[in-house]
DNA sequence: GCCAGAAAACCGACCGGTCGGTATGCACCT
DNA sequence: AGGTGCATACCGACCGGTCGGTTTTCTGGC
């Protein structure tokens, strides 16, 4: 195993600075940016390293493969999402405005982080069997507790239960993850007012309609 | 020009049977199972014509580039989209009824043809200049058109207007758009509820609230 | 009914080029 | 003296596309 899931979501290391070099760093920037304008396929070892200024040597030296920095890249949208999630659930709100500020904050962040985004919901597909399952058991457990969120105002009575949790998610999650592929940062909307507008949307529909408690 | 866009949607051919041999739609067939099993950079030329039966001649024979199954795919997809939608527009409902119809009619058809729409999702970006214009000029019209029918109803006072139609199309097309990333056919829900339940929580949204109006 | 000739359908070996990855070497630091 | 951090040259596999040729189907004259 990779040993991605800690127990905490990104929580403090141990021994801080040794990861990441600057040619690390340089790396996986320009292979990000290159990804995400060409896809993963269209993409060449050879133009990462061209971009990053480093030599090929370098690279595997670094990394084992090109799928590698692929990983790389998923692990940090992902590790960055759950740590932003954890805030929330930890401030304790009651669930209007937990759903709100996780709605919003995974808006804005992810504008803000937009090419990650794009890589990661067009290449996904392409992670070897161990790498998958782990991003995907993330992915999923962001799923599953967002959906929680919704299921305890429904049991609370703040929300309808109209609709279902896993139906609110999907809808919810699929305008962010469909953000990739419209969201430009020179829009004429700000992020912070789509997300201001879509959690508005969105709250609307879980408080609207017949409560049936 | 490839003439795949004739005046009609897929109307009444004066002359038909020349469209399309068995020899062509296995090619597409296949190519279309093993894009969306694993993706289309992941696919060989060779590995299409084996899956159908074929030899790389005959491919060729019927279809210029392997960018041109692509685009076959794409158009097929759209086109059927663009051709639903027109019928419910034809039908002159009001528009709560008709947002109703139209999403209710694109989930059930992207679940009743999620291959097409995962190779579309995920591998739009790989079109050429020319191709990639028109696909996304058909795209727009579809958006613009359901954006269109939002703003019909909050004109008329029938919707809330708290929320941009631009940004209630952005959620719930975005919702479609992801289905390939998750809908399974064998899955516990038939599209036609799914479909129901997220018509429904889109229109709650739109009806509750402050109405502006 | 038949056959010649043309056109459409199809075959499959082959090619130029690219790509991910490796082998090896060397400078520098400790 | 050995390990880290690179650089450079190179490899074998594979891939999209082509091309000369063969088979099948269609057409029209008789």
């Amino acid at each position: 195993m990779t040993d991605t899931a800690g127990p905490g979501p990104a929580g403090p290391r141990s021994a801080g600075p040794v990861r990441s070099s600057a040619v690390e760093r340089r790396i996986l920037d320009a292979a990000l940016r290159l990804f995400a304008e060409r896809g993963f396929d269209g993409t060449s070892v050879q133009g990462i390293v061209e971009a990053a200024e480093v030599t090929k040597g370098a690279l595997y030296h670094y990394f084992d493969s090109k799928d590698d920095l692929l990983y790389e890249i998923y692990h940090s949208l992902i590790a960055r999402q759950l740590a932003d999630l954890g805030d929330v659930l930890a401030r304790g709100l009651p669930p209007r405005e937990a759903v709100r500020a996780v709605l919003t904050g995974l808006i804005r962040s992810t504008a803000e982080h937009i090419d990650e985004a794009k890589v990661f919901s067009r290449e996904m597909h392409r992670l070897d069997g161990a790498r998958m399952r782990s991003v995907r058991a993330d992915r999923r457990r962001y799923h599953v507790t967002f959906r929680g969120l919704v299921e305890k105002g429904q049991r609370a009575g703040v929300f309808s239960d109209a609709t279902p949790a896993e139906t609110v998610t999907i809808v919810a999650l699929g305008m962010v993850n469909q953000m990739p592929s419209w969201y430009r940062a020179d829009g004429p909307k700000p992020a912070a007012r789509l997300a201001d507008e879509v959690a508005g949307f969105i709250l609307t529909a879980l408080e609207g309609g017949a409560s049936a408690r």
